[in-house]
DNA sequence: CATACGTGGCG
DNA sequence: TCGCCAAGTAT
């Protein structure tokens, strides 16, 4: 009962593949489970060239649970600034508090894990299985794509009815002996060769015992939307000690709750000038065409009125703002502030900018 | 169970 | 200028 037709090849096979093709990541270099952690929250819907430019400065600056319990959730989502999904930092800034008040012991089992605030199954079995060795199947996009091919499906199967299937194939599957390899290898599987169009069958380590070799239907997508918006770009006095004007989103918004973002202004308004500068910006499923004016002080006075705070920023201290990755988007852009070499610590603003570019 | 939640890159 | 994604979770 316990392996069905052809578990051990595909076992073997898979292993072996991900023996050999394993990506060097910074969280496979680790057996720390706030290390293994943190990578699992800044990974969910998330790629991974994107998690490798604030993985390392976060852990620099919280290298355990203490570190971060202790820390202000304003830093923490500075920290976070940009890689979306701020709910996540949120989450793991309240579960760092909760273990902390527990006595400081990351929990070691699916069971224990699932109880933290933004630790869901995928990510209860994927800490379970990586940093404590239990005998845990995930199950992520990835292993979903891969086991719907691997499995085959019927046109008429009900999708709570596949879930269930997919999971059971998944805990089969699974090699009890060494379940973080095997899990990090199905995952991997699905993000290099078993890709969502164009799969690279011819690579596979499991094509034999495959169904489809590769057949997938993909869900239709759903519509975007467009909406044009302007921000303004208000600065005051001369470098070095310039000045931004920032607005803070309410805190109970939806959307960025309490994040820091340039003032919007009247995207009609007849601006003298072309915009300094013009960006797309998609979030979910709106796309936002954003025109961004470089206005004076002077000008800020013509701001509609807003309950929102309002405040002067120093150029320099923008490092440490929880922006919008909008925000900082255009701020990098325009060189108010600096853009990041890669991971590494906050630098801070150049001495030898001289002055603002546009 | 559907929906909201961010972002940058690519064709 | 536009569609589609990528290691999910909470509600």
């Amino acid at each position: 009962m316990e392996s069905g037709p052809g578990v051990d090849e595909f076992r073997r096979g898979l292993l072996a593949w991900y023996g050999e093709n394993a990506r060097d990541l910074p969280w496979r270099r680790t057996a720390d489970p706030w290390a293994i952690w943190v990578s699992e929250i800044m990974l969910q819907q998330t790629r991974v060239a994107a998690v490798l430019e604030y993985y390392t400065r976060f852990m620099e600056r919280f290298p355990n649970a203490a570190a971060l319990a202790e820390a202000d959730e304003a830093e923490v989502l500075a920290h976070w600034s940009g890689l979306g999904y701020y709910r996540r930092a949120r989450m793991l800034h309240q579960a760092a508090k909760q273990i902390m008040a527990h006595g400081g012991q990351i929990p070691r089992t699916v069971t224990g894990l699932r109880e933290l605030p933004g630790v869901g199954e995928y990510t209860a079995a994927a800490i379970a299985s990586i940093a404590f060795g239990e005998a845990a199947a995930v199950v992520d996009g990835n292993v979903e794509r891969v086991l719907i091919r691997y499995m085959g499906q019927s046109e008429e199967e009900e999708s709570r009815a596949l879930k269930t299937r997919i999971q059971e194939e998944a805990a089969r599957l699974l090699d009890p002996e060494r379940p973080a390899d095997f899990n990090q290898a199905m995952m991997e599987l699905g993000a290099t060769m078993c890709l969502p169009r164009g799969p690279l069958c011819l690579g596979c380590p499991v094509q034999e015992g495959c169904a489809t070799r590769g057949e997938h239907v993909t869900a239709p997508a759903k519509k975007m939307r467009s909406r044009e918006m302007a921000y303004g770009l208000f600065r005051r006095k001369a470098w070095p000690k310039t000045e931004v004007l920032l607005e803070q989103r309410p805190a109970d918004a939806s959307l960025m709750a309490g994040m820091w973002e340039l003032p919007e202004i009247e995207a009609k308004t007849a601006q003298e000038d072309a915009p300094a500068l013009t960006v797309r910006h998609s979030i979910t499923n709106t796309n936002y065409y954003v025109s961004v004016f470089v206005l004076n002080a002077q000008q800020s006075r013509e701001l509609a009125g807003t309950e929102n705070t309002r405040e002067w920023i120093a150029a320099r201290m923008l490092m440490e703002m929880p922006l919008t990755g909008l925000s900082r988007k255009i701020l990098k852009r325009l060189k108010v502030m600096p853009g990041y070499d890669g991971p590494g610590p906050l630098h801070a603003l150049e001495e030898s900018t001289d002055r603002i570019v546009l």
